[in-house]
DNA sequence: CCGCCAAACTTGTCAGTGACAAGATTAAGT
DNA sequence: ACTTAATCTTGTCACTGACAAGTTTGGCGG
């Protein structure tokens, strides 16, 4: 108790947030809990997170921004030659990865119940994330990449944001179907296999841009 | 009060825990208010349910149930003369239609952390219902399909497994991306051209079965 | 340097919850 | 008819989130 003011309540309250979520789960998630671990009283949290959702929203938007994070340094990891494939199957390991990493984050970054998807940061970060993935798709179709804070513009890129829908379906069902334990009879070699064919089926699918048509 | 023994105590608990679920979400549902629906005592449920878990465990297993339902319905809808994708583009829409109609069944569903995933039925009704989306690859790929109670053997036929779990993973992540409100800005129009073209796309990819040498 | 003010934090309270224990009722078999 | 076990009730406990009201403190103008 060295100060009656804690100096950096927001962060500590946030760390606090995230060790109750690994070590009890979204489950055994109080904002009681949280104020204790970071030395506060039970009520100090209302002055930085309106309620409990104002929270999970804040945990949400950091774990946005970590995924975002993630995915980058999987793409950065590549070598010079890698083929589209190769960046496909990063984003994918990648994805994965912050998954078995931060299972409860993910859990909470995709309750739209729980959350305020309104809240200052959340948006900002969704796309900030998802960036990486439609600059993936843009390179690709050797159309320009957007630059930090630009987001697609829906309208006139129906087609590039078909794929890019496609793509993140693609990806967040496997990393969400293996998280919630849907593939145990997976083992691990098939699962290697599984998100190897999963890239080259994705940088196939962005490749064949010509037959839109109808299907 | 007619009987101081309910009758069906066990179906009237579950009734009620779905009609709080569609009213108050995941968030507001509490046994107790189950209790009060069916009009018996707070401590009522612990006979027929353990504890919540146990609850959402039974009410996850009737979702598993309607989605298998929903998936044999979409597909006997089917004209005679159907091709494959029409089957893959039954199960999409199934599989959304589901997701849409009972967005709290569908998350309860899939959270493995609030659900007994050990317990008596849910195992069967999993794989009751993806035994629908199995049948469509192996008819697909002109092998013979299961019959009810049966389950795929993953060590001889790997190659099906995996085009099962990309299947599932593509319309799964669909799904569960636009229930949680994270492709809001895809409109009506586009996201049947994306049913479409997905449906498409998981046809061509069970159709190419020679090349599982590498990616 | 002082006094004031608003932000940051505390204490106290309330209805509501899940889990558990112990008792009451009743259905069903013998 | 008697017993017995399943079913349901009442009562209790620690705990939670939300709210209200009071306390401390940093920082501001004068």
């Amino acid at each position: 108790m060295a100060t009656y003011h804690h100096g950096d309540l927001h962060e500590a309250l946030l760390a606090a947030g995230e060790s109750v979520l690994a070590e009890r789960g979204l489950q055994g998630f109080t904002m009681r809990e949280c104020a204790r671990r970071a030395g506060v009283s039970h009520a100090a949290p209302k002055h930085h997170f309106q309620d409990v959702s104002g929270f999970l929203t804040a945990i949400a938007t950091r774990g946005f921004d970590h995924l975002g994070r993630t995915l980058r340094e999987h793409l950065a990891a590549l070598p010079e030659t890698s083929t589209l494939v190769d960046e496909f199957h990063a984003v994918v390991c990648g994805y994965l990865a912050f998954a078995t990493t931060w299972p409860e984050h993910f859990r909470i970054m995709f309750r739209s119940d729980l959350l305020r998807i309104d809240s200052a940061g959340l948006p900002a970060s969704v796309s900030n994330t998802f960036r990486e993935l439609t600059n993936v798709v843009l390179r690709q179709r050797g159309e320009p990449e957007l630059a930090a804070e630009d987001s697609i513009d829906i309208t006139d890129n129906l087609p590039v944001v078909q794929d890019i829908v496609i793509a993140w379906s693609h990806v967040h069902g496997f990393a969400h179907l293996r998280l919630e334990g849907q593939l145990v009879m997976v083992d691990s070699d098939a699962e290697d296999a599984i998100t190897r064919r999963v890239s080259r089926r994705l940088s196939e699918l962005v490749q064949q841009r010509c037959d839109y048509a109808e299907g």
